[in-house]
Parts: C-alpha cells; sequence; structure tokens
DNA sequence: CTGTTAGCGCTTTCAG
DNA sequence: CTGAAAGCGCTAACAG
C-alpha cells in the first residue's frame, strides 16, 4: 500500500510498459506491432494496438529519437514563405507527409547561403529523418552538412544537371524563360527586355533561357536585361517598367522574372496610361494568385510547385522507408498560360 | 587494447561525457555549465565552454527532451499561410524565438477547429515548450488541451475579455471595424454595405463594429450585409461587389472584411468601369501587400502583425523562462489608412 | 558549489 | 516469431 520510497522521475505519462502490462506482452512485442516492424502474430498486434487504444497511449518522440537515432522530423529550408509560390510547395509537402506520421520543421533562409547553412545546421542537431531543399545553389558548408548527414534529401524547383545525380522534383527554369520568349517573338514582339529582381539563382536560370532566345533570333542586347538584386515586389515591378519605357522608348515587351513584378507593373501601367499589350507587352513567371485578375490578365508561366511539393514528399517518403524511387530526376515541366497582357 | 566486446550502440556522436572527460569535470557540471543553470564556478564553466566548442559538442534535443520532459519547439498554430497576414506574424515570432533557441513548429489549421485540436494534439506529443495560438474560439478539446499542457499560452490577434484572463497580444477586431466604419460614415458615406467571406470569428467581430456603427448612425439594414462563408480571394472580392452593385444600386459605400476582398474589388471596379471611389467607396482591412499599389489605393485598416507575432514571441519567452509578464494583455492597436478608395 | 546515481521511454542487439 | 538486457544522451534528485 505504501508509495514506493524512492521512485524519482515519474512523469505521469502511459508509456510502452504500461500498454504491454494490459496486452499481456512484452514491450518490445508492443513497440513491433504498433510500429509494423517486422513479423509480430497478428494475434498479439490486435490486442497491442487495442490495449494502446484503450489505455490512449501516445509514443514519446523524444524516447523514440533518442534510442533510434532519427527523429520524425522532416526540415524543409525554402528561400521565403512571403512568395506565394514556397506557401504552395510548403502546403502540399505538409499534406503528404503529415499523414506519413512526419511533423514539417520550416527554415526560412531568406535567401541568404549562410542563413541557409546555419538553419540547416540547427535543424540537422534535431536528426531529422530527411530534408527538402530549395535548389542547388548552396554553400560548401551546407552540401557538406547534407553530404554527411545520413538523412535522405531531396531538392525541389530545380533539376540536377544529368552529371551530377541527386534526387530532384522541378521543371527547368531555363527551358520555361526560353518558351516565354518565344512566345514573345512568335506574337511578334522583338525588342523584350528581361526584367528581373533578387537575382537567385532560378531567376538567373531564367534569364539565361531569355537570353538563349534573343541570341537565336539575333535580338539580343545587353540593353534590355534590367537586373535589380533588390526584393522583389509589386512596386518595383512598376518603377522598374516606368524606367524601362522612359529610358527605351522602343521596348516591345517586358518579361517579368516573377509574377509580383509583372503584377506591379500592370498595375503602374494604369497609372501611367500605358496600354498594355498595345504600347507593350507584360508577362510573368509563376502563375500566382492574382493574376488572373488583373487588368489586363497576365499571360504567365504556370509553374506546378504543388505538384512539386507532393511528388517531393512522397519521394522523399520512399527514401526515409529505404524503399527504391521510380525516378531520381522527377521533371513536372510547366505550362505557357497566354491571356491578354502579352 | 582490445575493443570492448560488447559496446552495443555507439553512434559516433559527441557527448556531454566527452566534454566532461576533456574538461576534467563530470557530465552534470557540463551541462550545468554550459545551459547557465544554478551557480557554478565561472573558471569551471570556462573549461567546459572551451572543451565543448574545442570538440565540436552539440547537445542532443532528443536526450534533452527526454530527460527534461520538455523541448525547445514552441507550437504556433495559425489558421493559413496563404494569408500574408500570418506569414508577417510567423516570421516576426520566428525572428525572436529563433536566436533565444526554439525551434517553431507551424501548424495550419485551414480555419478548422478539428483539424486545429488534431494538429495540436501531435504538436503536444513533442512536449512542446510553448504554444501561440490564434484568437480564442477553439474547440472545447482544444482547450482542454491547453489547459492541462504544462507548455504556457499566447494567443495572438485577438485580446481576451477582461473577465476570463489569459496572455494576449492584438487589438480590438470590433474597434477597428467601428473606427473605419466611422471614418467612412465621416465622410458622408450613408449606405455602407459590409461585405465578408470566410467568417471566422475575427471576421464576425468585424461585421459586429461595423454594425454597432451603422445602428448608432441610425442606418443599419440587413441588406447591407453580405456574407459568405467561402474562402476570400480576389475573385471573389470582384464578385461580390458586382452583386452587391448589381442588387442595391444604392450602397455608396463597401467595407470588405479584408484586403484580398477589397483588392479584387478594386480590379474589378476597372472591368465594369465603376468609378472608386466617386460612384462607390471601397476599404478593406489589414493594409496587405499591394493594397497601397492598387488603382486607386486602397483605404484600408493597418493591424499590427509583426509587433504582435514579436511581442507574443517575447511574452511566451517570459513565461517559460518562469519570468513574469509586464502585461498580460497585451493592446497593440491598429490605425485607419486613408488612401484614395474610399 | 560539485558529484553520484538513477532513470526519462523507447529500441537495438543478441538469444531463444 | 518473441523476449531480456542494455543503453541512446541527458538531467532531476539527492547528497556531500
Amino acid at each position: 500500500m505504501a508509495t514506493p520510497p524512492a521512485r524519482r522521475r515519474a512523469s505521469g505519462r502511459i508509456t510502452l510498459a504500461d500498454v504491454a502490462r494490459a496486452a499481456g506482452v512484452s514491450p518490445i512485442t508492443v513497440s513491433r506491432a504498433l510500429r509494423g516492424e517486422r513479423a509480430v502474430d497478428p494475434e498479439l498486434v490486435a490486442r497491442a494496438q487495442d490495449a494502446a487504444r484503450r489505455l490512449g497511449y501516445l509514443p514519446d518522440p523524444a524516447a523514440r529519437a533518442l534510442a533510434s537515432q532519427r527523429s520524425t522530423h522532416v526540415a524543409v529550408l525554402i528561400p521565403m514563405l512571403s512568395n506565394a509560390l514556397f506557401v504552395d510547395l510548403l502546403g502540399a509537402v505538409q499534406r503528404t507527409l503529415r499523414p506519413a506520421g512526419y511533423q514539417t520543421l520550416i527554415g526560412v533562409t531568406n535567401y541568404d547561403r549562410q542563413e541557409e547553412e546555419q538553419l540547416l545546421r540547427e535543424q540537422l542537431m534535431h536528426r531529422p529523418a530527411g530534408l527538402i531543399v530549395t535548389g542547388f545553389d548552396h554553400s560548401a558548408g551546407t552540401r557538406e552538412l547534407i553530404e554527411r548527414s545520413s538523412a535522405p534529401c531531396v531538392h525541389v524547383m530545380e533539376l540536377c544537371e544529368p552529371d551530377r545525380p541527386a534526387d530532384c522534383v522541378g521543371f527547368s527554369q531555363g527551358e520555361a524563360a526560353s518558351a516565354m520568349t518565344r512566345h514573345l517573338l512568335d506574337a511578334g514582339r522583338r525588342r523584350i527586355a528581361f526584367a528581373a529582381a533578387q537575382l537567385d539563382t532560378r531567376t538567373l536560370q531564367r534569364l539565361d533561357g531569355w537570353r538563349k532566345q534573343m541570341n537565336a533570333a539575333g535580338l539580343h542586347s545587353p540593353t534590355l536585361e534590367w537586373l535589380n538584386p533588390a526584393p522583389s515586389s509589386l512596386a518595383l515591378g512598376g518603377a522598374m517598367l516606368e524606367q524601362i519605357l522612359g529610358q527605351r522608348p522602343a521596348v516591345d515587351a517586358v518579361f517579368f522574372c516573377n509574377d509580383d513584378l509583372a503584377q506591379g507593373a500592370l498595375l503602374a501601367a494604369q497609372r501611367l496610361r500605358v496600354q498594355v499589350p498595345q504600347r507593350v507587352a507584360v508577362v510573368g513567371f509563376n502563375d500566382l494568385t492574382g493574376s488572373d485578375q488583373m487588368q489586363p490578365p497576365l499571360t504567365t508561366v504556370r509553374t506546378p510547385r504543388a505538384e512539386i511539393g507532393a511528388a517531393a514528399a512522397a519521394m522523399l517518403l520512399a527514401r526515409m522507408r529505404g524503399e527504391p524511387v521510380a525516378q531520381q530526376r522527377l521533371d513536372l515541366g510547366f505550362e505557357i498560360v497566354v491571356r491578354s497582357s502579352g
């Protein structure tokens, strides 16, 4: 009847041992039964599951992580949360990972490679079971951390170079920009400016795609490149349009590297009484929310970020379970959405 | 010289014991020194820190959580990530919490109370050191989970009722809506419609604020209320404006419950050739990105979500450290931003 | 102010 | 297919 004299650190939690006692088997059997690991007598599995449910047993992730050296966390590194693109990506990732029992740890790098490395270092302390990172532009330290970590890693939004294989899900940023440029050329535009902000890798890949097409058409000129390292914003898009038309009146189309900029340009065009697309075509990239609502509706590149998120999570899941993946390099393509702006 | 025969599960990790050995003290002393807990001889603290740095020691969060029954996770529950409001809030929370050594676990409830409860249940398994939740509209189960969890909890975006004290940082949604309504009345508007979507609690509080002012002015009419449970979007805002003007041509102002809707209305007004603000004033709520770029620029309520996030995180930090908080109910106010749309 | 001891709750390892 | 034992790395509790 007496309380055990020196029970030191009771936490009150219902443990595997409690379940085991209730089910009349050993703790390890319950552990295996609940995780579906190895072969366990179906009868015992049922008893264990039943007891667990009855007692309201919840496994302790910390204990599990300590004993098994791996957690149920998945670390996801993205550049920004204020860009709807990454919100869509993340939403899809979580919808796939959560039902599978994984928690998503979000790290926002703010397009800073050092910040990314620091974040990864912190997240790696938690022994994540898997990693999802944006693109391939990382510091040497980051690459080494990924390498040395035993967690599988999937790269999203870009595709790896064929000679440097890696798990990745995305599409060719360069080809997408090329295709959009071709669309403008086919529509008869000749002096097509490329306007970009932020200037992260993917933006530069788009720049490259535009350059290729312009060169192929014999229409490239450095004076058509408008590169601003500041973060993208509606206001900047408007300012860039004004500047471009002011300094290069002959420009008959502006290809903005993303929809934020393009939307801002469209808004500014109204203010400035610039006719789009008559005076100048304006096109964007990503097909973000609102692009179809603009006046005129924005012609843009639709990028499958939700599909990328879902596929990347599925691929990671396979890797974490030690299953093979169908395609290590998954190209989900893109689509030119022609509306009225260009 | 022989390897110990039964060393079972070496993980290769550098542990506290390694640091202790290098520093010539006991593990617990290193533990205390590194955490700054209790009083430790400054000399030993220095030795411990030095050894830790030299060996590149990283504490294992899982072991720490298991032993101490609390993690360095902070769970944050928000309704959506596709609403810039919550992205701003979250950004500020992380900027405060991360330097203090806490990881943020984000849960997106999608405005669903059951989903919220389920998310909280999952997050609580990780024994978070603290909780940040949006508002006060929760299921009974959620309230009980919060209650029974030993983790401190801060509510954001709304203020608690004075008779039911709780840690909270926000502003009065109702008063903000009242103030905006008053602004429209002062500007001579009489038939002011209130258009809302999503219909979550905060939206309904805004509805209430509008109603109070309209009643006080003797101008309220149920026909001025346009409530749509669908999620907010630019497209919906446009559709609502069209519907309102179509069915109630006498309406001379529309107060949208948020900027998404209002921006969509502004865009639609251009399409429909409806003069804003001459024919009808359009105002919004939150002052999201782009509202100042619209044509005409949107009059709206600026809400201090970044400040709310930072203050909530600071309050939580104090609670987690067992320090007292200056003000349990922190009202950060709001500001009517008058632009050209109304 | 420092150390010893005993776990936190789970899973790995090794036997049966 | 099941179990016993050992210990993952750390900190709470209780002395010294």
